[in-house]
DNA sequence: GATATTAAGGTCAGAGAAGGTCAGGGTGGT
DNA sequence: ACCACCCTGACCTTCTCTGACCTTAATATC
């Protein structure tokens, strides 16, 4: 139990709770300030945001180089319609990684849009054990199986 | 018999009495450390897990690999019954049909096992137009599917 | 205004830190 | 002698972290 906590996951928390703590779902901070913080290289806090915030958690990464440069990172708010129908597209024709699907489905279960019970069922069914196909049909297949979840939530009447 | 402390035993009962002694119901420890803790090699730690930890014998384990890696030993709080561990075994090596799969969602949902909304989400999944496969494997899969959803059902620990 | 300097952030390969797998040898009981 | 169980070591996969090098933007200098 030496690693109670690794940087990335120390990182990652810090983050979530500034992004919590303010009303504007976002915040603005320096990486280089961030990474001297946390006593680690800058490329870190990219490790952190790329594993961490990326779309399908529901955040959203702007940043700005050069002088003043700073990153914006921001909470994406519970999906608009069209918006959902539209990733609901592009899920049916396309493909997921188990990663990206755990990512999506964690951030269903934060926002509340599934339980924790349906999360672990969601979870377990786009396992690449259960679905037990080669690469391209499994990530094709998890895709389509995201996509019913997700019409299947969008559906409102029960 | 005469060696009641083989190695394989005395790791069993050191991780059970400290299963035990937590009120969580699960355990998180390293395999480096544990395996150092008992002077063995670290795989003796998979093996232990993989003859004693078992989902038959009440129990779940997870890991994570990496730096800050973990092991998870959950205990599952009822035990399976056999029969449906049979059910579960049949399931993944066999095939499942649309409406067989259907009626045992509907079984599920009345005895209180699945919420309107999980069976909801199952239908949606093992649905043909979802699978989009053509027959043997689309009920090959079904039935993996159904079998990953029984199994989690069986879980406690969340 | 053009150019040089400085101050950011971005990328990627590779080292390091876990855990996983499997073949094969050892051991004890019948 | 055989069989089942135990145990290890070599090799593999996944996740984390850093450092060298690159790109972009603001500012200072000419």
């Amino acid at each position: 139990m030496v690693n109670m906590s690794n940087l990335v996951d120390r990182i990652e928390r810090h983050i979530k709770k500034i992004l919590q703590d303010t009303p504007q779902g976002y915040v603005v901070i320096q990486r280089s300030g961030l990474a001297s913080q946390f006593e680690c290289a800058p490329s870190q806090i990219n490790y952190v945001l790329g594993t961490r915030f990326t779309v399908e958690q529901g955040y959203l990464v702007e940043s700005r180089r050069g002088g003043g440069g700073y990153l914006r990172i921001v909470k994406l708010g519970i999906e608009t319609p069209d918006y959902l129908d539209d990733f609901i597209a592009q899920l049916d024709a396309g493909e997921m990684t188990q990663n990206a699907a755990e990512g999506l489905i964690k951030r269903l279960a934060e926002e509340g849009l599934l339980s924790k019970r349906e999360a672990m069922l969601v979870r377990t069914v786009v396992d690449r054990e259960t679905l037990s196909l080669q690469v391209p049909e499994r990530d094709r297949l998890r895709a389509r199986l995201m996509a019913a979840v997700l019409r299947t939530l969008a559906r409102e009447d029960f």
